[in-house]
DNA sequence: CACAAATATAGACAATCAGCAATATAGCTG
DNA sequence: CAGCTATATTGCTGATTGTCTATATTTGTG
């Protein structure tokens, strides 16, 4: 099974944006209302909510409804989906500390041998 | 060692577009020059050029020079640090399986005891 | 029911983006 | 050097984005 490459546009998309990752960050410590994501940013409420807008498209978080509070939960499966993407990479990144070892080694076999 | 939030802009921002994707992707098969990554889309060839330079500016890949040639290559060292943001959120996606299984049992028990 | 509080929606604006066609640049090759 | 090939740059367009202010909606409370 293969994720819509589009969830992925989306996923990725909020994750572009610091002030959506700060608001993970928060939500990782737990459901928040709006008003307490707001607190802690010099932006507007509007703008907060608008940004919710967005990682809610992407699934990244959901709303309940607890009188006229709309609480705010992370959910991270899509991020799973992410992880996995990238993780496709990870030969790639490693193999380059792999170059560097050889590198460094490659520079020791020229230096000792004086 | 805390990497700057703007990088983590622009290699989410990079990723968030599926030709870029795709672009990287091919790259993960070896080298390529700009005529090989644009002849598997239906777009022109600045665009292509467009994507790389933003793709370069999130450092994930780098170029070449072969004449007038000027091969692309993955760097996927940018990768390691969205992943391992990605990975502060590992026990969400791994405790919402927690969650529903205790859903699951929830519900049995609530209906075994007839 | 009137008001206050929490949140959403609408509308505006400047900036950025993805795409294109046209043109410029750089480096071979005859 | 003339011309071809590979790539970059420029200038345009329509769509999207992040932000704001102002206003609407929803819900609890006196």
């Amino acid at each position: 099974m293969q994720a819509a490459s589009h969830q992925m546009d989306l996923v990725f998309g909020a994750l572009a944006d610091p002030t959506r990752r700060a608001i993970l960050a928060r939500l990782a410590e737990g459901e928040a209302t709006v008003n307490e994501l707001v607190a802690p940013f010099e932006l507007s409420q509007p703008t907060i909510s608008k940004h919710l807008k967005v990682l809610e498209g992407a699934g990244l978080v959901s709303r309940g409804r607890n009188a006229q509070f709309r609480p705010v939960r992370l959910n991270a499966k899509p991020l799973a989906e992410a992880s996995r993407w990238i993780g496709d990479y990870r030969r790639f990144w490693n193999e380059s500390l792999d170059q560097l070892e050889a590198y460094v080694k490659d520079l020791q076999a020229k230096g000792e041998p004086s």
